[in-house]
This record gives C-alpha cells, sequence and structure tokens, in this order.
DNA sequence: CTTAAGGTAGACAGACCTGTCTGGTAATGT
DNA sequence: ACATTACCAGACAGGTCTGTCTACCTTAAG
C-alpha cells in the first residue's frame, strides 16, 4: 500500500456515501441504536461493498469519529488579539456552532458513553481527539506566557466537555454565553 | 393504588434484585448494549416476573434513573461555614466519588446519549436531576446574596457535567481538584 | 485479451432482541 | 375457604443484529 496507490484511489463513491450515512445516523440517534443494514439501505450500497471497506462496524464507527476529528481540527483557527480572545474564539465558535440544527452534543462523548472499554479503539479515538484540543488550549496558554498553563489547559478541556454537554441538553445559546464567560473567569482567577 | 398499599408493599425482593442487577449492568456497559436476559439472568428471576414489575425495558431504565437521582440527592448534603465552601464540598464530595472504583462517567449523561428524543421519559428524567443540581446551586448563592445567582448556578452545574466526565475519561483525581479549583475562580470572577 | 478491483443484489447463518404466553407453586389477606 | 398476589420455569413469536457467501456485472490497467 504505497503512497502513490493511496493518492490514486483516496476514496471510492460508495465508501464516502457509506461514511457519510453512517456519519448522520451513529451522530443523529446513537451507534448501537444504528445496525449496519440502515446504514448500508442509506448509502444505497450493498452489502459486501460495505464489508469490503469496513471489515466490521467498528471500524465503520473509528472512521466516522476519525474524520469527525479531522473536520473539527481543520475549522478550528483561533482568531484575536490576546491569548483570552484567541482562546474564547474557539469556545464561541464550538458554541455557534452547537446553536445550529441538529446539535446532538459531542460525537466523541457521546460515543464515549457507548464504549466502557478505555482500551477500545474508538475510545482511543475519543482520548486523541480531547487530547489535542488540551495541546491546543497548552500551546496558546505557554505562548502567552501564562503562569499555570498545564493545569490551566485541563481546565479549558473540562470547560468544553461543559459546553457541548449544556448545549445537547439545554439552551445552546445560554451555554454558549455561559462557557465563555467561565472561560474568561478561569483565565483570570489563575 | 392507596398509600396504604404502596406502604404495605413498598419493595419486593424480586424487584429489588432487577433493579440492583439492572443498575449495575447498565451503568457498566451501557443500555442499548444489556438485554433483558441478561437482566433476569443476573437477578435470578422469571422473566414473567420482571415484565410484571416493569411493563417494558424504558420502565426498568426510568426506575434506575430515578433511583440513582434519589440517592444522589439524599447524599448531598453542601457542608462548610461560607457559599463557597459550601458549595466546592459538593464538587469535591462528587470527585471524591468519581475516584473510587467502577467509576464510568455520570449515569444520567450516558443515558442521555442513548436517548436523542428530549422528551423520551428517561430524557426527562435526566432533565430533572439537572435541574435539581442547578436549583441546589442556585439556592446556595441567593442565600449568600450571590449578585449573579442565576447566571452563576447555570455555569456551576456545567462544572459539574465538565467534572463528570472529565472523571470519567480521564484522571478522576486530577479532574477532582481541577473542578474544585475552577468552581472558587467562577465565583470569585462574578 | 486477460485479470483484477469495485460494484450490485440478495440469500443465509446464528445469535440476540423485546415481549407474550402457558402452567404451576406458595404465601397471604379477607 | 377463597381469591389475590408474587413468583418460577421456560417455550415461543417475530424481529433485528453482525457477518459470510454466491453469482453476476462493469471498468480499467497491464
Amino acid at each position: 500500500m504505497s503512497i502513490t496507490e493511496v493518492r490514486r484511489r483516496p476514496e471510492s463513491p460508495a465508501r464516502r456515501r457509506v461514511l457519510d450515512a453512517a456519519s448522520a445516523l451513529f451522530y443523529a440517534e446513537g451507534i448501537h441504536a444504528v445496525g449496519i443494514d440502515r446504514v448500508i439501505a442509506e448509502a444505497a450500497v450493498a452489502k459486501a461493498t460495505f464489508y469490503h471497506h469496513f471489515p466490521a462496524k467498528d471500524d465503520l464507527v473509528r472512521a466516522y469519529l476519525e474524520e469527525q476529528s479531522d473536520i473539527i481540527k481543520r475549522a478550528t483557527a483561533p482568531a484575536g488579539d490576546t491569548y483570552e480572545e484567541r482562546i474564547v474564539s474557539v469556545f464561541d465558535a464550538m458554541g455557534e456552532y452547537a446553536c445550529g440544527p441538529g446539535f446532538r452534543g459531542c460525537a466523541f462523548l457521546n460515543a464515549a458513553a457507548e464504549y466502557p472499554d478505555p482500551d477500545h479503539p474508538v475510545r482511543r479515538v475519543v482520548a486523541a481527539h480531547r487530547a489535542w484540543f488540551r495541546g491546543l488550549m497548552e500551546d496558546l496558554l505557554t505562548a502567552a506566557r501564562h503562569p499555570d498553563a498545564e493545569r490551566t489547559a485541563t481546565m479549558l478541556l473540562m470547560l468544553r466537555d461543559a459546553l457541548v454537554v449544556a448545549a445537547g441538553l439545554d439552551d445552546p445559546a445560554e451555554a454558549r454565553v455561559l462557557a465563555c464567560d467561565a472561560v474568561r473567569r478561569v483565565l483570570k482567577g489563575a
């Protein structure tokens, strides 16, 4: 499997349709609640084709979460003059997204709730995404010579969790405003 | 179904065993992942007996969450001299519990992840529990004449979510300390 | 031209799911 | 004495789950 090969067939249409259908269904209804038959029907793909691209359902779940992680990483661009503005801008963008239609909490936290084993490949993707976010926060803090970057970065990761959970269960607009406010208070209170 | 009747048979042994087995299994492995057959086998109860006490699986799930909510409410006793200490004590107690064995995040958030419909009875129990916690925080804040009790109470609810999520996915001891610290910063930054 | 890869359609196996039903036992309150 | 209630054992129905398999079609590279 050379790089050339990967480039030559970076994506097959059938695989793309499967991943799109699975992403929408898994996120909207939960992973265990959606069967393979539903996915292949929605994707208009033969069963053999599905199992050709994804040897098992868990591989599809992993691909779904990895793609979500990539999308979020690409869409996350801290903006602002001060380090505080840059950090708040990340939370505000997340809050804005959470106010859009079809938001149902965090795909990673929802998935983790369905996979109890921390060593499961799916949980590893969740852990990797959270580690990425925490690293982003720590980078922004250390670049600004924040006196307590490590601990504060973990707190900001926790506030991320708070935002997506509250936005999924209660009022997203309120969660957006309060999360940004809480971020400012946490940054100031160091 | 008079009060006398309810008092006379407040609990049957078989129902108790079912609820205990279901609580352990649902929390440890997830709700959709555990079938009725597993529950009745673990509870050593006949299938007809189970369906006699719980007409459908969702009734069992609701009873499970309602009992968890009652247990938490009974175990939650804010302690301390200042209002800040009383609030932090609640978070510290939650953090201590999260450091114990078998902790796998918040039963309510995990359940909500598996029930997408906000109007579902299970989701209503989740909403009621969260509303109780937020109300407890608001009461403690208003009793201390906090200038921004309503908004701060919601922030504290969000920090509760942050604590249970982080404790379930990362290091519970660290989550405990950082959550308490974040609570203090949020209270001071009003 | 041949071969390989990707695709379609759908039957099939074997397990597990929820929920119903039959039939019988034991205790209890009236 | 009688009726109700709780409980047990387990068969059963109808559906869904994951995953395998056969059989055939199409396209493109070597």
